[in-house]
DNA sequence: TCTGGGGTCCTAGGACCC
DNA sequence: TCTGGGGTCCTAGGACCC
């Protein structure tokens, strides 16, 4: 058997630990820039708020409700997911994280009579005092059947936050009244070409035959189909290697115009993408830098720029991650104010481990100098914080600053924002 | 005016090899 | 007029997830 623990409108309800006046009220959370709704609280949700719609759109909507409105704050939305998965990891021998919110749990080892509902309500009891955190968990005997028993969990209260599927009437009740388009891995367009063939349910995909789901969903709809029926075919407990690491933002307002923002923007992203590198101990051997305008202005053409530079011997290092993504953010420049970007990015691909990087018998750098180097720089940023030596080029940030007019404290990662308790 | 930021996997088709 | 048969590798694009 298997465990899906999900946290309840994660961002949300981590706003509501610090701030217990809005437990019963209605609150959202905004993506970067604070340019879309991206979690909402029920009391949102029936609003009719959409998740993903554009912030100005519902604006009035929100104001009328009185809705509490809140910027991100991954600082504290990591550490929270951190604290939550600290807690449910003592209560399975093998944890699989799958986002900051979510995780699915091994329950081998539990019979079948054994009171796995219980348990399950006792690692919910754990979770919500050790965190604040409210969480749904699903158990079932694949992954897919565990993300639709949490999908029921958390529609209905009377659960106490744990559902289980643990029989074959239990099954074909629960995929009966699952809209097909709720399956997890069916995604929009798969569900409005199986909606078109007479497919509406969970249950009346998981009857069809392999071959035509194989025809229409290719493979990875196949391991769905077979997940839904009962037999565990997805893994995701071994955690690989990422193959491709991407570190992008939207700017506010209406964009960069001028060389040196997007400049100091691209040579951060790349700095940020030789941390990501290192933290997985591995290396790269492309880069890619792409900046482009907004796709939502008729009034200006669109323009785009994506170029790629190789590296002959893969590398992680922070000096050459940020001056290849320059040199090629500056290859490609046409000249301040021509155009507004009102997005940029890096992308470092073709990665190895760092043990595995193929040497070249013409390296022109001296590797061991450039190691300590970069050792030397952690160990300062470690001890005073993220950014305190940095490359010239990434400047202060002021050039790209995002929009985040309704940001919370940092309440438990900086001391300086810790919450107060008055006497 | 204002519209997020990450990832993975699969397939088709083109370029190339002998 | 007639124009082989078998591969591999790479990339772009589309699908999906949170």
């Amino acid at each position: 058997m298997f465990g899906l623990a999900d946290c309840n409108n994660f961002y949300c309800s981590c706003e509501r630990v610090f701030n217990p006046a809005l437990r019963t009220s209605p609150v959202v959370v905004l993506s970067n820039n604070d340019g879309c709704v991206i979690a909402r609280s029920n009391e949102a949700k029936a609003m009719g708020i959409a998740m993903g719609a554009p912030f100005y759109q519902v604006k009035p909507l929100l104001e009328a409700n009185k809705v509490a409105v809140f910027s991100s704050n991954y600082a504290l939305y990591g550490d929270m997911s951190r604290r939550v998965m600290m807690l449910l990891d003592d209560f399975t021998p093998e944890l699989m994280q799958y986002s900051i919110d979510e995780a699915f749990i091994s329950l081998d080892g539990f019979g079948i009579d054994s009171d796995l509902r219980n348990y399950g309500k006792t690692i919910v009891k754990t979770i919500m005092r050790g965190t604040g955190i409210p969480v749904t968990l699903g158990i079932a005997p694949t992954k897919t059947l565990a993300k639709v028993a949490a999908h029921y969990g958390k529609r209905h209260p009377g659960y106490g936050g744990v559902c289980l599927i643990d029989s074959e009437e239990k099954r074909t009740k629960a995929l009966r009244s699952l809209p097909v388009a709720d399956v997890w891995g069916i995604g929009r367009r798969h569900a409005a070409q199986l909606e078109s063939r007479g497919v509406h349910t969970a249950l009346d995909f998981s009857t069809l035959s392999e071959d035509w789901v194989r025809r229409l969903l290719t493979v990875t709809g196949v391991r769905t189909w077979r997940e839904l029926r009962g037999e565990s075919c997805i893994d995701i407990s071994e955690l690989p290697q990422k193959k491709s690491i991407c570190t992008s933002r939207s700017f506010a307002d209406g964009g960069l115009t001028q060389r040196w923002q997007v400049e100091e923007a691209v040579a951060s992203f790349a700095a940020a993408c030789s941390r990501k590198l290192r933290e997985q101990r591995s290396c790269c051997a492309a880069l890619t830098v792409f900046a482009y305008t907004s796709r939502f202005r008729t009034d200006r053409p669109p323009h785009c720029i994506n170029r790629t530079a190789a590296f002959t011997v893969a590398t992680a290092d922070q000096q050459e991650l940020v001056a290849a993504a320059v040199q090629a953010l500056r290859a490609e420049w046409e000249g301040d104010g021509k155009h507004h970007y009102k997005k940029a990015g890096v992308i470092v691909w073709n990665t190895c481990h760092a043990a595995a990087v193929q040497a070249d018998l013409f390296d022109p750098i001296d590797r061991g100098r450039q190691a300590r180097l970069a050792a030397a720089i952690d160990a300062i940023n470690s001890r005073n914080g993220r950014g305190t030596v940095r490359m010239a080029v990434q400047g202060t940030g002021r050039g790209w600053s995002m929009k985040r007019e309704h940001a919370s404290p940092n309440y438990t990662t900086d001391i300086g924002q810790i919450i107060k308790v008055r006497a």
